[in-house]
DNA sequence: AAGGTCTGCAACCGCAGGTAG
DNA sequence: CCTACCTGCGGTTGCAGACCT
């Protein structure tokens, strides 16, 4: 038997939504909340499809939603999530308040993915484009202009963890300085860079230091020696949330899936909310916790 | 100014996971 | 365990406005 329509579309209306119908749908979810999309419609009097009413409300007229162009530090979080979790656009929402999985997926195919392209770099596999398929531990030079801040050359060390979704490579440092000047760019190059400067204070990405080092890749189980590695950087890492509690970590290795799906939950940390609670934004986590440890 | 092309984004579609009966 | 249903996700499409020639 086949699955039935998940409305009747004789009976829909389709396309751009008008501000009667907006008004509608927030009236009526204001009045009695998100939940049943299917009886939605017809309770709110709306000729719409329960799926097209959640779309609309999800991404558009949610009040929390936040309005505006990305940030930089918006940018490189996304960035750095899509070479943990690949396309899995509500994981990374989820970490970034006020945005959707669809503001997200739209941006990185707009933007992200062509910026990340013109500076060699493969925007799904996260590896320079003409490096060989065999990459060996190397310092790759790239000019990932983010910050328009030095001109001096960022670089991507290849030191690789593998993606729990697929064997993507994943550049464990990324250092998201800018080169201002394109043509200096010595992009998609796979040769040793000269050691450059160590990066003065001013230089450095601003306030946020994406810098993550996994020790060993994620695996189907995770094993008590699946633990992890963290760098030195004594800068804050947007990853620090993931080390685990200094005293215990080196007595009790703590399961890498554990680790993430517990310290991706942005409640804890950032919302101000007391451990175990969930958000709103926590919730696609539990899938995380599961999609990792699978 | 007009027509063509490009870009960004809202919305749709199909599928998969979860779950109640 | 099976089936049907609901919800959510990710890929894709189509349109409107911006930009270019």
């Amino acid at each position: 038997m086949g699955r039935s329509p998940c409305c009747e579309k004789t009976h829909t209306n389709k396309g751009a939504w008008t501000k009667e119908e907006d008004q509608l749908l927030i009236n009526y979810i204001r009045t009695h909340g998100e939940g049943c999309w299917r009886s939605l419609p017809q309770a709110a009097g709306l000729l719409r499809c329960g799926k097209s009413c959640r779309l609309r409300w999800i991404n558009y007229l949610r009040p929390d939603l936040k309005r505006g162009n990305f940030t930089e530090e918006e940018d490189k979080v996304i960035i750095k999530l899509h070479g943990v979790l690949g396309n899995k656009w509500s994981l990374i929402a989820g970490r970034l308040p006020g945005r959707t999985d669809n503001e997200i997926k739209n941006y990185w195919n707009t933007h992200i993915k062509r910026k990340l392209i013109s500076n060699g770099i493969n925007p799904q596999s996260h590896r320079p484009i003409t490096s060989t398929s065999t990459a060996t531990p190397a310092t790759i030079k790239t000019c990932l202009d983010f910050t328009n801040s030095s001109p001096q050359p960022s670089k991507v060390t290849t030191s690789s963890i593998i993606s729990p979704t697929k064997n993507i490579f994943i550049p464990t440092t990324y250092n998201y300085s800018s080169s201002v000047d394109d043509t200096k760019c010595n992009s998609s190059t796979t040769e040793e860079s000269p050691s450059p400067p160590p990066p003065s204070e001013k230089n450095a990405a601003p306030a946020l230091d994406l810098e993550l080092s996994i020790g060993l890749p994620f695996q189907s189980k995770c094993t008590k020696s699946t633990s992890f590695n963290y760098s030195s950087s004594s800068s804050k890492s947007l990853f620090d949330f993931l080390r685990p509690p200094t005293t215990d970590a080196a007595a009790k290795p703590v399961s890498a899936a554990a680790v993430v799906a517990q310290a991706m939950c942005p409640c804890k940390w950032q919302l101000g909310l007391q451990k175990g609670q969930l958000c709103n934004n926590c919730q696609p986590f539990v899938g995380l916790y599961r999609y990792i440890a699978n």
